[in-house]
RNA sequence: GGACAGGUGGUCGAGUGGUUAAUGGCACUGGGCUGUAAACCCAGCGACGAAAGUCUACGGAGGUUCGAAUCCUUCCCUGUCCA
């Protein structure tokens, strides 16, 4: 493969490579040298949870690894301890050190879904930080001023508008400033909103004598409410752990006009398909269909085709028929009689009585397609009734 | 260290002694219409209870009062200005 063909499969759904020289710089000399170009990218493990948005730039060090490349996953160990207490009313809770080694074996089994195991290396930044005293980390800060910092959009707009900054918050980019030198970085991948820090990157391995990296931003994937970056925060989401229904149905409900957009950054579309797409919806097409296809390619890519068949199918029987889904739940309830809203509440498909309540008051409950229009009836249970809480929560009752 | 302004439910933001579980917007949930899109309409939006009702909530802890988110004391936190 030439470099005009590579450059163009590095450049596909990237959003700015800063500076494009050095990267056509080093991918020369690592052909020269046969050296792979060693591809960093730092994930916060305090939770799980994977989703979509991750898989962006998770994406192009795939990309990369096709390549030849090596990926190097940093593992925020070390920041995710001292926890980040941002959120100022409720201090989050340092992670232990046995729930960061967890977390983040689930992380990579879900990044494992897109990266190559042979070609990752995984680091941890306790490895290099753990060995660093107070004089290092005030050597780290030296290196840089506060003017560097307050020409940063983040933080300038929040000292701007009085919002808290704590000092520790400017030390984080320090911090992954300095993995880079520690993992000998080419080239650091991150969403838009990493910029600054990875810029820092370069300048921290400046000082350290090293090559400076290269910043390669990956657009944010915009979450399922079509208005912010897609993130756990906000519930948002699409997770790697979804179900084969739930992502379908997720998809489905995103607003039309981010489906060029997920064809893009979530189903990782090429130019040419891109451009078939926005015709469809320049010619009227109904977007529902697109959507159709994004949800069915995408659920097929983390299952697989048959899985993603049974989840369309399921979909349209259930909000297009308004019919049963093929698979429901189901739970055994150890009363012949029961009320309605315990009922609700021990199978688990209300959260309290007083939601149970709403919810029946609403007129969102429905057994075996009968609603409910008391909140204070008793349900003689049949074996394989039927209880529905709103579009999407099905259950089947088995008496025991 | 000093002066000042603040801390209210998921969020923004009213409320400055008594129908205040706390106006309103946003978000969210359910229903209607649809394509689980958008827009729109209706309803809900602390917990327990079949209900009456009870409990818990306005940064934390005390206090005044028949009664406090509202007044007092103290502590914690945030911001602005001065040094």
């Amino acid at each position: 493969m030439n470099l005009e063909q590579e450059l163009k499969i590095i450049r596909k759904a990237v959003d700015e490579i800063i500076p494009q020289e050095d990267l056509v710089n080093k991918l020369i000399h690592s052909k020269e040298t046969g050296k792979p170009l060693r591809i960093k990218f730092g994930i916060d493990p305090t939770g799980p949870d994977v989703h979509l948005g991750h898989l962006v730039p998770i994406r192009k060090m795939r990309d990369f690894q096709d390549l030849g490349h090596t990926g190097v996953i940093i593992i925020g160990d070390f920041t995710a301890q001292i926890g980040d207490p941002t959120g100022r009313d409720e201090t989050r809770p340092p992670l232990t050190h046995q729930q960061v080694l967890s977390n983040a074996e689930k992380f990579m089994e879900q990044l494992y879904t897109i990266l190559k195991p042979e070609q990752t290396e995984v680091r941890w930044q306790s490895e290099w930080f753990d060995k660093m005293g107070v004089k290092d980390i005030v050597k780290l800060m030296g290196n840089f001023t506060l003017a560097q910092f307050m020409a940063h959009d983040t933080f300038r707009n929040r000292y701007e508008q009085g919002l808290p900054l704590g000092l520790h918050e400017l030390i984080y980019p320090l911090l992954q400033a300095y993995d880079s030198v520690a993992v000998q970085s080419d080239v650091e991948l991150g969403a838009t909103e990493q910029k600054f820090n990875i810029l820092c990157g370069r300048d921290m391995q400046r000082y350290f004598g090293q090559e400076e990296q290269v910043a390669i931003l990956t657009s944010l994937l915009i979450g399922l409410d079509g208005i912010n970056k897609m993130g756990k925060s906000l519930n948002n989401y699409i997770a790697v752990f979804d179900p084969p229904e739930e992502k379908f149905g997720k998809i489905m409900s995103i607003p039309d006009n981010l489906i060029l957009n997920y064809y893009k950054y979530a189903a990782w579309a090429d130019e040419e398909e891109l451009d078939a797409i926005q015709k469809a919806l320049d010619n009227g097409t109904n977007p529902m269909i697109l959507k159709k296809q994004l949800a069915h390619r995408i659920v097929a890519f983390f299952h697989s085709e048959q899985a993603a068949d049974e989840a369309q199918r399921t979909f349209e029987k259930v909000f297009s028929q308004r019919e049963l889904p093929d698979n429901i739940p189901e739970y055994n309830v150890s009363y012949p009689v029961m009320r309605i809203t315990k009922l609700l509440t021990e199978s688990g498909m209300c959260e309290s009585g007083s939601e149970a309540k709403r919810l029946i008051q609403a007129g969102g409950v429905s057994i075996n397609g009968e609603k409910i229009t008391s909140t204070d009836m008793d349900i003689e249970i049949k074996d394989g009734m039927v209880l529905r809480v709103g579009k999407r929560k099905f259950l089947r009752l088995r008496k025991q």
